[in-house]
This record gives C-alpha cells, sequence and structure tokens, in this order.
DNA sequence: AATGTAATGTGAAAAGCTTCACAATTGAAT
DNA sequence: ATTCAATTGTGAAGCTTTTCACATTACATT
C-alpha cells in the first residue's frame, strides 16, 4: 500500500477529515456488512471498536465528523450506517474501472472478487503486448494501449488500476492523465508524477512484508492497528 | 494494504519509532537503489525528499532516529545508507516464505518479483484444493494444508503470506499460529484474531480504491504522500 | 411518572507526529 | 588561513490525531 492523496481535506463543511478516518470508514463499512448479515439490527460503539480492534471512543468520533447516527442508550442502526458509509465513501454506485498491465498480478485483480463487490467494476483492459491484446479475461478483451485515450473517454471510465513494470508506469500515467482520468490505484513500486488535481494511491506490498521483517528483527512491541 | 502492528514500538534505545517513519525507510531504500543504480555517491536529504514527495526535515528526522548516516555540507553516502536501511528493515538477508491459498491473488504473488528483489522467498505453498495439491507454481509443489504444521517447520519458514477467501482465514490463521509462524501478511478482507506476540498485517486493496472514490466525490484537495 | 442503565456526541486534554530554525560541521574557493 | 556555501542533526514549536470524561438522551423497568 501506499499514496498521494491528502490526508487532511475539507471535505464536508470545512471540517478537515484524516485519511485514517477514511480509512477507518471502510473498516466499519465491512464490519457493518458483517453485522448485517449475521441479523443485527444495532450496534455499539464499543462491539463496533472490538471487531476492527479501535476504541469505541475512535468510531464514535470518526462518525461524528459526518453526522449524528445513533441512538443514546442504544446504539447504531446497522443497516442505516452501512448506507450512510457508503454515500459518504461513495461506494453506494458502481465505478467503471480500466486496468492496464495484463501481468501476473493485473490478471489476478480482474478475477479479484473483493472490488466488484464494493461496486469497482472492472470494465476494459490494456496491454501493448500483442500476444495479449485481443485477448479474452473474464469476458473482457484486451485493448490495445495506443488506443486509450480514446477508449476511455469512449467507455465513460473513471479509475485505473495501474498494474505494469515500473520502468514504464511513469509513460502510461502520463497517457492516462492526458485521457482526463483522475483517480489511480497504482501497483508499481515507483513514485509516478502526476498534476495535482489527480488523485494518485500506491499500492505497494513489498512495504508490508518490510514491516514485518523490521518489527521480527526489531522485536517490535504490538499494540495497534494499523489501516 | 493494512494491520495490526504497532506503530509505537520501542525497537532501538528506548525510542519510539512510528510506522510511518520504518514505511517511509522503505521508500527511501527504494529511492536509494535507484540513486546507486544512476551513479550518484551521495545524496542530500533535499534530493531524497524530492524524489519521495517528503520534506527534507523529515528525511533527516526518520534517519536521526537510527543514527548519524550523513556527513554536514555534504549528504548522505547513497550505497552505504542503503545498506544501513537494510540493515534496520532486516533486508539486508533472506527471508523463507510460505504461501497459502493458491487462488487468483496467491498465484500471482508467487510469481511477483518485487518480493524475491527484497530478499521475500517464496518457497513454500499451501492449498486445501485436491486439484491444486501436487501442481507446480514457477518450480514450487503445492502441498496440502493438512501438512501445514510439519512442513513450515522443516523447512524453516519465518514469513506466510495468507491468500486465502475470508472465510476460512481465521480457521487457517490459528493454524499458521499453532505451526509457530510469528509474521503474517494477510490479504484476506476481514479482520483476523492473533495472539499479541504475533505480527500481522493486512493488504486491503479495496481500501485503496474506496479511499479514491472517497476523494472523487468529496472533491478532496490533494497534499501528501500517504504511505 | 420516576428511576436506572446504556450508550452517544463532543469539548478538552493528552499523545504523537511533522516542521521549523539554527548551531555545528564539512569541503571548496579565495 | 579565512571565508563562503551547503547541509546535517536536533531541540523546540506547531499541528494533528487520539483518548478521556462527562453531560445528555433514550429506552426499559418498576
Amino acid at each position: 500500500m501506499s499514496t498521494d492523496i491528502d490526508t487532511s481535506s475539507k471535505s464536508l463543511s470545512g471540517k478537515r477529515i484524516s485519511e485514517s478516518t477514511i480509512n477507518r470508514l471502510s473498516l466499519y463499512y465491512r464490519a457493518l456488512s458483517l453485522l448485517e448479515k449475521e441479523g443485527y439490527e444495532t450496534v455499539s460503539s464499543k462491539v463496533l471498536a472490538r471487531r476492527e480492534k479501535l476504541t469505541p471512543a475512535q468510531v464514535r468520533k470518526d462518525l461524528s465528523f459526518f453526522g449524528s447516527f445513533g441512538t443514546r442508550g442504544l446504539g447504531y442502526p446497522v443497516a442505516d450506517l452501512k448506507k450512510e458509509i457508503a454515500v459518504i465513501l461513495g461506494i453506494d454506485r458502481v465505478w467503471r474501472v480500466a486496468l492496464v498491465g495484463i501481468g501476473n498480478i493485473g490478471s489476478a485483480l480482474v478475477s479479484y472478487k473483493e472490488f466488484a463487490r464494493q461496486g469497482f467494476q472492472i470494465v476494459k483492459l490494456f496491454d501493448n503486448d500483442q500476444r495479449k491484446i485481443g485477448s479474452n479475461h473474464k469476458g473482457i478483451i484486451v485493448s490495445d494501449i495506443n488506443n486509450l485515450a480514446t477508449e476511455l473517454a469512449e467507455d465513460n471510465i473513471e479509475m485505473v488500476v495501474l498494474t505494469v513494470p515500473a520502468t514504464v508506469a511513469q509513460y502510461i500515467v502520463d497517457e492516462i492523465v492526458k485521457a482526463g482520468i483522475k483517480a489511480i490505484l497504482n501497483f508499481a513500486p515507483v513514485n509516478l508524477k502526476v498534476p495535482d488535481d489527480i488523485y494518485l494511491r500506491n499500492e505497494n506490498m513489498s512495504m508490508e512484508l518490510e514491516y514485518l521483517s523490521f518489527a521480527i528483527v526489531n522485536n517490535h512491541t504490538q499494540k495497534k492497528v494499523k489501516l
């Protein structure tokens, strides 16, 4: 994991919402989905916190930035709160996503059900390899990356997942930006330069292993959930 | 991305090193590798910072937790600093890693070169599916998950990458813990319970897309690099 | 109707993290 | 040998995030 978008935005009424808060909303959403399936109608900040290894105060504070969703003495209505969070996160809709780079990680993500489950629909694939162009992945035909700009526009793509080699990532991201895409999730282990108005986020899987390595070697003590 | 290991550990001389600092060490390491290839002998905190969209003060502060690696007026010696960071992160060696769950993501990670490049060698694969057990992935034969405990021990495995479905992840992680593994990188979108002495880290790829979604919907302004 | 219990929402305090700013130090130039 | 320019290392300040603690409110019970 890793990124480029700010932490301190003024989203709502001028309040600054931290990145950590947004990330925790994702966790709450996931926990609420589960609670809903388990048949719970309400849930307290205490229970929600325990489920995601956070504190009740943190849960209440996070939610309070966006409104008053609970009932004193009772807790939060599971189904309603889930919907509210979906609206806040913008996942109460389907996002049309393109994926560029049909390598190991890229092809895996095409079949990754969790994306679709959260409303991120991969509807377009691109590669520069003639052997891959025209091939079918989960019902999607791989397009030639040279047609990126026109095809992204034609298909109303709003986000791009970038799974190309690090060496070409900057070139490709420039093309994606030129094509008018505003949100990019980059898996290449490289720091990409993008204009200020582009949302870029980096997924750096080695970094997580490096953290584990550091933890073992330095006898790190455990305390909190990292987001 | 995402986890379970603390942020505020006392690794060295009682100093607390934050998780952000550790994550930035990974970035510095990557930047230094590149600088080394480009032929630089020294680098200033200013240049290093610019490469990873951080501030020079941040770079200096981070490094100062671990020692004095620079020369005033000159900067940091690229090759040496890279080695120092490798030692700090514990990546100046090879880690023997097992991967459990040969699905989409799992098989992609077996071929993910970036892991090997950082010293994380996947040497063992497990699955519970009879059709997969015995099959060969990049030279590794998939083992039966029922032999997890004995085979992990026999092979001196120190870390496990977990790419099983969310529904079975808790069960599997319990087995992994029983087998004596202390570090786990979990890709299942579920909050796993582990004893306090186990290092667990979560990679949550949907969370990153959800952040992008939030950013677009709420007109988030950009400022910093997220780690 | 009154009392008791549970649990939110939130200012304020505490803790943690980042940036500032400057003394100290090095190498280069004169 | 002296001066100048560059750049580190670091305490202190500033800012952000988390936690605390409590008034408030809703429901259940008597």
